[in-house]
DNA sequence: AAACTATTTCCATGAAATGCGAAATAGATG
DNA sequence: CATCTATTTCGCATTTCATGGAAATAGTTT
């Protein structure tokens, strides 16, 4: 992971919003259903919904569509259309990945020029 | 870690200059030799040696100074004063916790209120 | 105390981000 | 095609934030 993806990936939830976007998404228990391109069942919230849980609104306001978005540019989140909805789905690699990043951090095993 | 704290730290390390910041402390290898409490020799850049890396400037800026304290109140760093000098150093446990979260995430044990 | 070093505080400025309502768009359905 | 639903785009007001210069402060040294 380049350092630009990684500050673009923390800048992305360095907003309350998005992080309770990101939280909701992580432990969703209420989904839709919904068929996949293999044919399988798989489960999703919609855009709708996420907003919803975190707004209260009953439709899903521009402001959270355009949060989801940004998650979905920063590589967190992946957005697929199921006719009208779109449906909302963590990405659970990217944040093993942002874990194995503070890893790094956290053992100092950053590359650095000497002085 | 609570939510609020996880909020700050993201906040703290969205900003580019601050996670420039971050990484050049995981990493240093050019420090300053200071003695601690218990008499005991360990190194750590100071406020000015931080802020020649990253800004190129000799004396520290007011702007370097703030984002120091601003990862400080994160709970990021450790600032501690040595005469007129800053000493500056990472706190590693708080980003062993920020992979522990992102592994919680990436792996959907968050709590969730169920509808 | 005076001079010097390292850092912080204060203040102003400009850029970017947030949030919101209204209009526009995309797809589904009658 | 008209309509309905879900979402996005646009324009705008407001807020937040990074930055930088100048003055203030804390600690050291002579």
């Amino acid at each position: 992971m380049t350092s630009e993806t990684l500050q673009r990936a923390l800048k992305a939830l360095s907003d309350p919003t998005r992080l309770r976007i990101v939280e909701f998404l992580s432990g969703v228990c209420c989904h839709t259903a919904a068929i996949d391109e293999h044919g399988g069942v798989y489960k999703a919230p919609t855009a709708s919904e996420v907003c919803c849980h975190i707004t209260g609104a009953e439709k899903i306001t521009s402001t959270v569509s355009h949060h989801l978005h940004e998650l979905e540019a920063a590589g967190l989140i992946r957005i697929e259309r199921q006719g009208t909805k779109m449906l909302c789905t963590l990405k659970p690699e990217s944040f093993e990945t942002l874990a194995q990043e503070f890893q790094r951090i956290a053992k100092g095993e950053t590359p650095n020029e000497c002085c």
